[in-house]
DNA sequence: TTAAATTCCTGTAAGC
DNA sequence: TGCTTACAGGAATTTA
């Protein structure tokens, strides 16, 4: 499922193709696809737009259609199963495919989501916070100015299972399942500890261990560990290098003990019962 | 305000 | 083999 990592990647391959783009036609073949505003008015105010720039905010890929201070954006959440793809018009349509934007390129952008927990939203971001479309999101983990001690500080406050304070993308954007539980092994923590019971040292291990997965996780364009795939329909490389994501009970790498799974904030969470105290 | 539970959705895999 | 059931999860929504 697409995270930071893998959204980032997306969102990078599209930019050279995307910027200086116009659309030319919208097709909105999923109505409830679109979160806002209305899909018809969606469809009309997005024909005849030129995209700006291309960026990423957590786990949203943002397409700014104004070159401005607070630009109106295409907003795509890719949710667990979105994909979204630059492809020719004669490429065959596969299955579940909810939207076609036709650029003046000739070329198409789709997005497909199988499952549908993903989103298209249209609008300014400070209309889309107060419509309650667009949450307000923590800070960017693989930001330089992000600190152990600003980590530090969202974390003692709370008495959340740190598992579950790294998936609020309020405290930190962009974190999901994957590398909550791969950052929590490589800092050594117990992902069911209260976030207020962590030190300082161990929040340390823990904001050097998510921003240093995460920047190797995008050198690997992303993990592909169900249906995630790039903007050109590739695998990333990052889930060969997971160690204990999706391995519950067999060996941990570091000690050789079976890996515990529990269930916290309504994931399945692996961890090592004695690597992470 | 915070935290936990529930909901959405379909492909996949386990179990009988 | 074929059917039923459980499970996967991001985030909005509901409940406590």
């Amino acid at each position: 499922m697409p995270e930071l990592p893998e959204v980032e990647t997306v969102a990078a391959d599209l930019r050279p193709h995307l910027v200086g783009r116009t659309v030319t036609a919208c097709d909105v073949r999923f109505p409830t696809i679109v979160r806002h505003p209305e899909p018809a008015r969606f469809e009309v105010e997005l024909t005849g737009r030129r995209i700006e720039a291309v960026s990423r905010r957590g786990k949203y890929i943002l397409h700014h259609l104004d070159l401005c201070a607070s630009p109106l954006l295409l907003v795509v959440h890719l949710g667990m199963t979105g994909q979204l793809r630059y492809v020719p018009p004669e490429t065959p349509e596969p299955d579940h495919l909810h939207a076609v934007l036709d650029l003046d390129d000739g070329h198409q952008l789709r997005y497909r989501d199988t499952r549908r927990f993903g989103r298209l939203l249209l609008g300014t971001e400070a209309e889309l916070v107060a419509a309650g479309k667009l949450p307000r999101l923590g800070p960017e983990p693989v930001d330089p100015g992000f600190t152990a001690s600003d980590l530090y500080r969202r974390l003692h406050v709370r008495r959340a299972p740190v598992k579950a304070l790294l998936l609020d993308q309020m405290v930190v954007a962009g974190v999901g399942n994957i590398y909550a539980d791969e950052s929590c092994f490589r800092a050594r923590v117990r992902p069911d500890r209260p976030g207020s019971s962590l030190s300082r040292p161990a929040v340390g291990r823990l904001h050097g261990a998510l921003a240093g997965l995460l920047h190797e996780a995008i050198a690997n364009r992303g993990s592909s560990v169900d249906s995630y795939r790039d903007a050109w329909g590739e695998m990333g490389d990052q889930q060969h290098l997971l160690q204990v994501y999706g391995r519950g009970g067999k060996p941990c790498f570091r000690c050789g003990r079976p890996l515990a799974v529990v269930r916290l904030a309504g994931r399945t969470t692996v961890f090592c019962r004695r690597c992470q105290r």
